[in-house]
DNA sequence: CGATGCGTGTTATAATGTATCGTTGCTTCT
DNA sequence: AGAAGCAACGATACATTATAACACGCATCG
């Protein structure tokens, strides 16, 4: 994270009733979709809503354990990929860091900005998803998942 | 990589004259730019060339030395970080890869459809720049690299 | 010349991600 | 209820990807 001059927090998370209300919706959305909402993925789904900013798997790891305890890596993995697949979380490739989705719906694509001064993200409506089917269509390609991350600064470290 | 049924072989690489040719005129533009094409640079720009396709750094350290030896990692991540840097060759973050970069321009944005089955991988013009920076515009960023890789099947695969 | 900057080679280590195996706890079928 | 099938879990070990730190060489420039 290349850094600015600018100090400020970075966005805050949910917590309490927020965070509680939530981890109901995505409980609700697990069983509408049969699917099991297990303890630890809950809890993976937690932390990210928690920190409102991309996690690195890592960092969910060493703080895992209510009682302080690191979790072992193929725990949070796992529960990182259930919960990318169900779409409520998304993986940032170029900073191999994980976000709670901000948007209500299952399964959706995803765009982001990030800032590198702070870390912060945003979570956008992907632009031009015909454009790049047409894109696609040129080339012969058949696209079923694309992955957008637009690196910059957010207004905060301008 | 998601094997498919077909079997083929995937996008040729650079050999002969062709190779020679490309890093001639990566030469010239390194010099153009007052940059040091040097000897692990040039290699690792030849290894990208000849491949075709992306490339992992492991698999590059692996073949790096002419006489067959491996290269040490620092090597040539610090060569891949260099020709990124001069937009001669890309980084794609979904595959933890390199590749050649294909168009003339130099520092230019890229986008790239890939193949989940071969591995091959087609740059493209990046679609909706100012859309991107819309988007960007209304959240307040201001946006100065961005990522866009589609993943998907190539017309050999479908 | 001496200092500075950039690139290199080397060693070591950090950070990120997976394979595998045995177990547990549902759900479903009889 | 009992058994079979399946999905998820926990644990160990390991594989892959990437960087830190330091010493050296060589060019440039005051």
């Amino acid at each position: 994270m290349a850094e600015c001059e600018h100090v400020h927090e970075g966005p805050a998370g949910l917590t309490g009733r927020d965070l509680n209300h939530a981890l109901s919706q995505a409980d609700d959305r697990c069983a509408r979709a049969g699917e099991r909402m297990t303890q630890p993925r809950r809890r993976a789904l937690a932390l990210l809503l928690e920190a409102g900013r991309p996690m690195k798997a890592y960092d969910l790891i060493d703080i895992f354990g209510e009682d302080g305890r690191a979790a072992k890596p193929p725990t949070v993995y796992r529960a990182l990929d259930f919960l990318s697949r169900q779409g409520l979380a998304h993986r940032i490739e170029s900073l191999n860091a994980y976000v709670a989705c901000e948007m209500g719906e299952r399964r959706h694509a995803a765009a982001f900005l990030i800032c590198d001064c702070c870390g912060a993200t945003e979570e956008i409506e992907p632009f031009a998803p015909e454009r790049v089917q047409a894109a696609a269509a040129d080339a012969g390609y058949l696209i079923d998942r694309v992955t957008i991350e637009a690196h910059g600064r957010c207004p905060a470290c301008l």
